[in-house]
DNA sequence: TTGTAATTTCAAAAATAATTGAAAGATAAT
DNA sequence: ATTATCTTTCAATTATTTTTGAAATTACAA
């Protein structure tokens, strides 16, 4: 295969698959091409290579930001802003199983805490406060996971996942 | 909290966190009634509880069955067909990594593999091999992430986790 | 068979999400 | 202080996804 051919299958890929997990096309498509170039990219330089419109490209990298997964470069001498992509992937996973944590596990254990307070006098509330329980321990190993991916040594855990695991 | 009130609030929270995965919301709301409902319940009681159309009612109901989330249940003398959700919240589980990792999981290993395979000779080649290789790796601990919850015994992964990591 | 109850399908409509592009807002050089 | 360059914002547009509802299909009973 062709590396332009190969890129563009990435880039394409890595959009394709966002859209599975509610994450917009133009979000994981820049990220996909900052983390492949071996340059830093200006706004203008990313806009052409997707073919995106100027207001696209300045949210979407906005967002990466503030996920972590991209930085602003300035060089000496440019008025324009550059932007690179973290390139040790594994700081990447351990970046977004933050975000994920905190953007998603955590509300959902606040409001399970709310509904398991609810007292089950009735059938239908004893089978209510049943199912909150174990979505509450499901979450919780969600949690825990996402925990030892953040805090985890780059290849220390997946090591023992693979003895662990055949 | 009344127990209607939670049960709303469930309903409803499901709803809008499935959103967020790319999930939609009928679908993730009839999971969440039928999980929390004691009762096999008819098309009838999930579009008058939900208030939504028989169309989408039961296209989606078919979509939780294909997921192994919910079964059809037949009542001898009735005509009609009745629902009811696996309530054993782990066996969810498992069923959702076994079957996110068929659909999402499987077919990005097979296009790494694929793009792995370009001769690096330019460096823009060859930071693109060391990102797919990288890449492989994550998706190569996701993979066995799923797979320990696929397999693992109700509770023995999870106060693994727990003991490990706190 | 024929009729009836229940379910599924799918084109059209509605709702939601993403994208554009031009104006407004910065920032730095002159 | 003015101009030129670059960035951000946001209302309007476009694209995508979801939902509807009525027709077609299926399943059963008389």
């Amino acid at each position: 295969m062709e590396f332009r051919e190969a890129k563009d299958k990435f880039i394409q890929t890595w959009g394709t698959l966002a859209t599975q997990w509610g994450i917009n096309r133009s979000m994981a498509q820049l990220h996909a091409l900052l983390l492949i170039s071996p340059e830093p990219m200006t706004t203008e330089d990313v806009m052409e290579q997707l073919q995106i419109s100027r207001g696209n490209a300045s949210m979407n990298l906005r967002d990466l930001m503030d996920w972590g997964l991209i930085y602003k470069q300035l060089k000496a001498g440019e008025r324009k802003e550059f932007y690179v992509a973290e390139k040790d992937i594994w700081k990447v996973a351990r970046q977004v199983a933050k975000e994920r944590r905190r953007r998603e596990i955590t509300p959902v254990v606040e409001v399970l805490n709310d509904l398991k307070a609810i007292d089950a006098s009735t059938p239908e509330a004893q089978e209510f406060r049943r199912v909150m329980e174990g979505l509450s321990s499901v979450v919780g190993f969600a949690d825990n996971t996402l925990n030892a991916v953040i805090k985890a040594e780059e290849n220390w855990l997946m090591s023992q996942f693979l003895k662990v695991f055949r």
